[in-house]
DNA sequence: TAATGGATGTTCT
DNA sequence: GAACATCCATTAT
């Protein structure tokens, strides 16, 4: 599998996050190779967009999202937990790919372990767990995943059914289907109500 | 099956 | 000082 370089999240972002749908995540970490499918990502832009960071504009915790595609921008959120996103967009226009979730490959073990629980379908599913599971902290912030031999993204086969749906936990910018998901895919977080609408790729 | 609230801390107004 | 791209257990329907 080859990894995916700068011209891949040099794009539109909503189709740098369908095209992410399918992809595997690898993170090293103490030794350890935790690798995972990814089946669930939300987009998010800039002045366009107000459910975004970058909203509002370039501020200091917003930096990453505005600079060059391809690179990690770790955030803290709520008090406990940490979110992963890749940016995207050429350089100055902000954009980014929140990783919701993935399907366990490899160290699930290790993953486990990091999570405190047994369940394989819930130990990276949602933001907050994936982060725990992989062992992905503020440090990794503006890594870059097209040079980094901690954190990376592998081209994956192009997933069939990806659903379709308002992303969650947003209060504003509604309107916008930005969140992508494997239609059956287990690993997913949400429950039926954050179902949305169905598409199939070609 | 859906809504609620507590833990917890950074960012921005 | 309020809001927040969360998670999970608890409570209400």
């Amino acid at each position: 599998m080859a990894r995916l370089g700068r011209s891949f999240y040099s794009r539109y972002t909503p189709d740098v996050a369908r095209d992410l749908v399918g992809a595997t995540l690898v993170r090293r970490v103490e030794g350890k190779v935790l690798t995972g499918r990814v089946v669930e990502v939300e987009a998010y832009r800039g002045a366009d967009d107000p459910a975004s960071h970058a909203y509002r504009g370039l501020t200091k915790r917003t930096w990453v999202m505005f600079g060059e595609a391809g690179h990690a921008y770790v955030y803290f959120t709520m008090g406990m937990h940490y979110c992963l996103n890749i940016t995207t967009e050429e350089e100055g226009e902000p954009g980014a790919v929140l990783i919701r979730a993935i399907e366990p490959i490899e160290g699930i073990e290790e993953m486990l372990l990091r999570r405190g629980v047994q369940d394989v379908t819930r130990v990276a599913r949602g933001p907050g767990n994936l982060t725990r599971a992989l062992g992905i902290d503020l440090r990794l912030n503006g890594e870059d995943l097209v040079t980094s031999r901690e954190l990376y993204l592998l081209r994956g086969r192009r997933e069939e059914e990806i659903g379709v749906s308002t992303r969650i936990g947003v209060s504003s910018g509604r309107e916008m289907m930005w969140r992508l998901y494997v239609e059956a895919s287990p690993f997913v977080s949400g429950n039926r109500s954050h179902r949305g609408t169905s598409a199939s790729t070609g």
